[in-house]
DNA sequence: AAGCCATGCAACCGCGGCATA
DNA sequence: GTATGCCGCGGTTGCATGGCT
């Protein structure tokens, strides 16, 4: 039994959105909110299109707190570093990009930043240390700001903790990615959370995807990563609080290499 | 100047998840 | 348990623009 179409698609305008079709949406937003329903209100707002495609409008476009223009060498990094652990879930990537939409995402991804990964002119940039854990179905991510120091140095504790160097180091999952030879169709991850892990406790599992890049490990060492986490992330933190977790988990690593 | 092509991005489509009756 | 309807997501399409010949 087939889903009952949300408007008669033959009724409703499609295309490109005009300027007085933005502001009537803009202005019945913030005077009414959405309502909780995206599909009454275009008849609410006099607008002839469908619920659906507002909702779209306002989401990636429209929204007050979206941020348009270039993408910078960090968001660059953190979409690498998260394409390349959780594939390609882009709205749990755009919520750890501030004011910027999945539809972004995904589109800087597929036209700009595949290219220039693997034409390796990432490779000459300064690839900072993210990582990223899931934990009660919520993905985290991490950053050090003072990367490049800490991943030029040897850190003998979370060597003899983790066992493996490249856990910490997107430039070693960089290098994996460029040997692997990217294509268009080869995007396919593996869930971390049910990669499989048969080793003991102390061994790492690292699950190597598609890409060829490191994406997880369990054990001890996911213990060892959630209680560096749980001190700066006491609950779910998205957008621009982000960026102050993650200063505080740099800052919580430069402590433990010092 | 005109035509062609590549690129970027806004928008659409269809499906799965979830809530509710 | 089932049907219904909305939301959110990822994949895809198509148009506008700019560069090249």
């Amino acid at each position: 039994m087939g889903r009952s179409p949300c408007c008669d698609k033959a009724k409703v305008k499609k295309g490109p959105w005009s300027n007085e079709e933005d502001s009537i949406l803009v202005n019945f937003v913030a005077n009414h909110g959405n309502g909780g329903n995206w599909i009454s209100l275009p008849k609410q707002a006099g607008l002839n299109r469908c619920g659906k495609s507002c909702r779209l409008r306002w989401l990636n476009y429209l929204r007050p707190d979206i941020r348009h223009g270039d993408f910078t060498d960090d968001e660059d990094y953190i979409i690498y570093a998260l394409y390349n652990n959780i594939g390609s879930k882009w709205s749990v990537i755009a919520s750890n990009l501030t004011g910027r939409t999945d539809n972004d995402v995904k589109n800087y991804w597929n036209t700009k930043l595949k290219k220039k990964i693997s034409s390796g002119k990432f490779k000459n940039m300064n690839i900072p240390m993210v990582n990223i854990s899931k934990h009660n179905n919520t993905y985290y991510s991490g950053r050090s700001n003072s990367s490049t120091e800490l991943l030029d140095r040897s850190h003998p504790f979370l060597h003899s903790q983790v066992g493996q160097d490249d856990i910490f180091d997107t430039r070693k999952g960089y290098e994996n990615f460029i040997q692997s030879g990217y294509t268009s169709s080869n995007n396919s991850v593996t869930d971390p959370e049910i990669s499989s892990y048969s080793g003991s406790s102390s061994s790492v599992d690292v699950n190597q995807n598609s890409l060829g890049s490191i994406t997880s490990f369990k054990g001890e060492e996911d213990e060892f990563w959630m209680d560096l986490l749980s001190d700066s992330f006491d609950d779910v933190v998205h957008g621009s609080q982000l960026e102050e977790k993650i200063s505080e988990i740099a800052s919580l690593l430069d402590d433990s290499f010092s």
